[in-house]
DNA sequence: CTGTAAGGATTGTTCAACAATCCAGCAATA
DNA sequence: TATTGCTGGATTGTTGAACAATCCTTACAG
């Protein structure tokens, strides 16, 4: 596979990272930056976003910011209703229930099966348990969405597939819409501070079987709170 | 959450589909087009699409049909280098171990805990065997194929989550690029045949334990297979 | 109150143009 | 010969303008 000639791989190596030297489409840019938004809560769900005023906010033309609003529908962090416009999505009732069912089946087995459960991983998780535990600390329960968003990639992560941490990615940006739609963030996200930091002492402690269980029981229990909210709304 | 007026609800279950009905946009039928002859194998990996010949063949603007390929773009159907264009993608050997490194946390843990595990889940997947039985029959090893991603999506349709669904169909999609870029696809299509069957009847008996474990076992082999295969290549 | 008919606004799609980039081929040089 | 540098042609990236199709609002008539 692999010749004798370390200059010859060195050059191949490069010309398989060719894409990430690349600058990004303007399409993109204006993708990210739309996303940004939203994922942030400056865009709150329902809003609606004209092509024209993109135009002339991002200085781009009307065709590149269709690309860029495709591709974020693609991702359902906005949707598209035809002849109508594109809005900031609004996940439903179902859209939880559908997102939960996808983590319940996904996160535990990647925590019990995934093929890259070492130090590194054990310790990037720990590092989102930190992150959670100072941003409470700091009263920025913004940054501790945040946290807990990273914690549960640290624990995708464990899988080591990029196509899953990407699915993943998809998901978490949805529950920040779904967040996003309901007051009291800060009361959800507090008592998982703690549950957080028992997953990861059970991982510390190489228990990943009991970390599977808890991270479940985790999941069933926030789809619960969450629909309850739903109810209630 | 729901009314008492049945009459309201009815009103807003419509309200929900109305997407359903308003045909697609052309772009999506493009894109469904050159999907279409993609997986069918038609274009082969690697194959240049300009941007041009798509226009007149298909008699559209070229903003629409750039709009299609980055759509397929995202689906990884398509891979995109800038300034240069868009080709059938070619899935290298991390991509196959990528992908069944998903398939592998997801088949199995949907036929163990999918939570629509009834007699039409298991019907459906009796269907896709059986359609790959009579496809074997009559030789043509094209239907084979299609007919073991009906089994595969049967076994994930379990878990009744329409972004699973969506999910597997992508990775299956990209499995098809993958069997197309290889000879021998009889060869490698032929045996599974038994151990869909085999599969199918430890669900029918409602062993789901069992299943899970047989389909964690399939994947196993048929990745090395494939691996195998790539190194030959 | 229901139904209908403009009118305006937004989207869906096309077309034409230009800048930026890449590629193949050829000339020049060591 | 082999490598470098240039040039012309082709393709993509992006823009702007235009037109048809669709939707929403408003007004009006019955």
């Amino acid at each position: 596979m692999t010749t004798a000639d370390p200059t010859h791989d060195a050059l191949v190596s490069l010309g398989r990272s060719r894409r990430l030297v690349t600058r990004t489409s303007t399409a993109d840019r204006v993708a990210d930056a739309v996303r940004e938004e939203v994922v942030e809560g400056r865009l709150r769900p329902g809003a609606r976003l004209p092509e024209h005023e993109l135009c002339t906010a991002l200085g781009v033309s009307r065709n590149t910011v269709r690309e860029a609003l495709s591709q974020l529908v693609t991702e359902r962090v906005l949707m598209r209703e035809p002849n109508r416009g594109v809005f900031v999505a609004e996940p439903d009732r179902d859209a939880v229930r559908d997102v939960y069912r996808v983590r319940r089946l996904v996160e535990p087995a990647a925590v019990l099966h995934g093929e890259a459960f070492d130090d590194a991983a054990v310790a990037a998780v720990r590092a989102a348990v930190s992150e959670g535990v100072a941003a409470a600390g700091a009263d920025d329960w913004t940054a501790v969405a945040t946290a807990n968003q990273h914690f549960h990639r640290a624990l995708v992560a464990m899988a080591d597939s990029p196509r899953l941490d990407q699915q993943m990615a998809l998901l978490l940006a949805e529950m920040r819409l779904v967040f996003h739609r309901m007051p009291g963030v800060r009361e959800f996200h507090e008592p998982y501070l703690s549950r957080n930091d028992a997953i990861c002492r059970l991982l510390e402690a190489a228990d990943r079987a009991a970390a599977a269980v808890e991270v479940e029981r985790y999941l069933r229990d926030a789809e619960q709170q969450l629909l309850v909210a739903y109810d209630a709304l």
